[in-house]
RNA sequence: GUCCCCAUCGUCUAGAGGCCUAGGACACCGCCCUUUCACGGCGAUAACACGAGUUCGAAUCUCGUUGGGGACGCCA
């Protein structure tokens, strides 16, 4: 049979690290299978879902190029066919109406929790046989609740944490349509990975408990019950709990703190997989090496020193081009006109090993097509007495040398020659000057990506 | 509170009873390279939560303890 896979997000936020995760494991599981992942956005939530969020969902997918191969599906769409399944559970006396009051729960609830027990809906209104439901109150919109097996166990075996089952007594029956008549989530879930064939659904651990009820479901329906991977939660930097308000950032983010993509996808699939001691490896290797057997069930905390470090290892290899593109828009962005000279991916092509990010990049690139304002600090430092008339001397050479950084590096060393200075005291100054900066590659490459007038014309203005 | 899950270096992890004196990676520290800063190379420090079992033998299996997390919505 061929595998089907599902991601399955509920627009109402930006998609975040963890929601990406479980994206690539899924999208990861159907591309090593040759089988087919979907995305189905579960917006039954009217109130909180958004098109902005749907859009943001889309735009980190596509980001990390995670493609899928049918879908988008939204629920809200499918109301139709949730509401043709739930009368037939009506009819064949597999769910039934309940007339209790949101009121009347959250006073249940509580009075449950006061007595230490775990809330959940006692069954008032579920058919008994004996029980007489003549009295049905006036003016009441009724829920539609699942009528839950009450004996025995429901349990799978988790492709991720192994055998995982509940007590059905532990499940109360939960509302499958709302008094408005639209369904509700984990009801929509079963529907959908039912229509939708999907055979193993990869989602996030704090799904576990709705399993058992989704399973019910399932089987009250006569669909295959499907293969559950539960992935467990990502922790941030701190080993907190990643939330909204603390830590939970959007995968776009990355892409604006100047992250590649496929450095996010390697450190992604690395948190809570592996494959022996591979750290660094492709998108496509991955997809090659990916299974559901070396998934930790344990919760990872999120390391953002690590990402740098592959980061760092992907600006390296990456194409001088591709970088230059990148880089140019995170400079025009702030106002920077790249100039044709000197060439942004001669800069990049020097600068890309030193740096982290594409914004540190970026950074670097600036002062070649931006005035430098060296720090008086600097100037006063470097610009010493002893080092002033081979800097002039220099200054002049630079006129007429060869405009290559060998050429200019045997300059370099011939006027520090016979100015009897070590390299460093003219190396500095000049870098300051140059650049206004006192870490900088080697000086002579440096000097040589400039065009030939601005390297004179900003030394001349200190000397 | 009830149910469910989890537990190896600071962090991500390898590990399916002897291959473990517990391996790799990031970070940290040291050395080398060096024209500054990086890069790169080499090296060091660093962990099986605790307690009982089972076994000739346990990081690996069982039970318990402790600690952490998740779920208990007419949210998803």
């Amino acid at each position: 049979m061929s595998i089907r896979t599902r991601f399955a997000p509920s627009p109402t936020g930006y998609l975040h690290i963890g929601g990406a995760r479980t994206a690539l494991f899924s999208w990861a599981y159907a591309r090593k299978h040759g089988g087919t992942f979907i995305l189905r956005i579960e917006d039954t939530d009217v109130e909180r879902s958004t098109p902005e969020a749907v859009q943001a969902i889309l735009d980190g997918m596509a980001w990390l190029k995670l493609n899928y191969d049918e879908g988008p599906f939204y629920q809200m769409q499918r109301i139709e066919r949730y509401q043709e399944v739930i009368k037939n559970l009506l009819v064949q006396g597999l769910a039934y109406h309940c007339y209790t009051s949101p009121q009347e729960l959250d006073a249940l609830r509580e009075a449950q929790r006061a007595a230490g027990e775990k809330p959940r809906y006692d069954g008032r209104w579920r058919p008994e046989p004996g029980k007489n439901f003549s009295e049905v109150p006036a003016g009441i919109s009724p829920v539609v609740r699942f009528k839950n097996p009450t004996q025995g166990m429901t349990g799978w075996k988790d492709l991720v944490k192994g055998y995982v089952g509940f007590n059905n007594n532990e499940l109360d029956d939960l509302i499958i349509a709302r008094a408005d008549g639209t369904p509700t989530y984990n009801f929509c879930v079963v529907v959908d990975d039912w229509d939708m064939g999907i055979t193993h659904v990869i989602r996030g651990d704090d799904h576990v408990n709705n399993t058992p009820r989704q399973i019910n479901i399932l089987k009250a329906l006569g669909a295959t019950v499907p293969q559950y991977a539960h992935l467990s939660m990502i922790l941030g930097d701190d080993g907190q709990k990643l939330s909204k308000r603390h830590g939970a950032v959007s995968v776009m983010q990355y892409d604006e703190d100047g992250y590649l993509p496929e450095a996010v996808i390697n450190y992604l699939a690395r948190l809570g997989w592996s494959h022996g001691n591979e750290e660094v490896f492709s998108v496509e290797q991955f997809c090659a090496w990916f299974d559901l057997d070396h998934i930790t069930p344990s919760a990872a905390q999120f390391n953002t020193e690590k990402l740098n470090w592959l980061n760092q290892h992907y600006l390296k290899l990456a194409d001088n081009a591709r970088l230059a593109a990148l880089v140019r828009l995170r400079l025009e962005a702030r106002g920077v006109a790249v100039n044709a000279a000197p060439a942004l991916e001669a800069i990049i092509a020097l600068y890309k090993e030193r740096v982290v990010t594409l914004n540190e990049l970026a950074d670097a690139t600036e002062i070649f097509y931006v005035e430098p304002h060296p720090a008086q600090e600097l100037l006063d430092t470097h610009l010493t007495t002893e080092a002033l008339p081979a800097l002039r001397e220099l200054m002049e050479r630079l006129k007429t040398v060869a405009w290559e950084a060998a050429a200019i590096g045997a300059a370099i060393k011939e006027i520090i020659g016979k100015h009897g200075l070590k390299m460093p005291k003219l190396a500095m100054p000049l870098r300051v000057m140059l650049t206004g900066q006192i870490h900088t590659p080697s000086v002579d490459a440096v000097v040589a990506l400039f065009p030939r007038e601005t390297v004179v014309a900003r030394m001349g203005r200190y000397l």
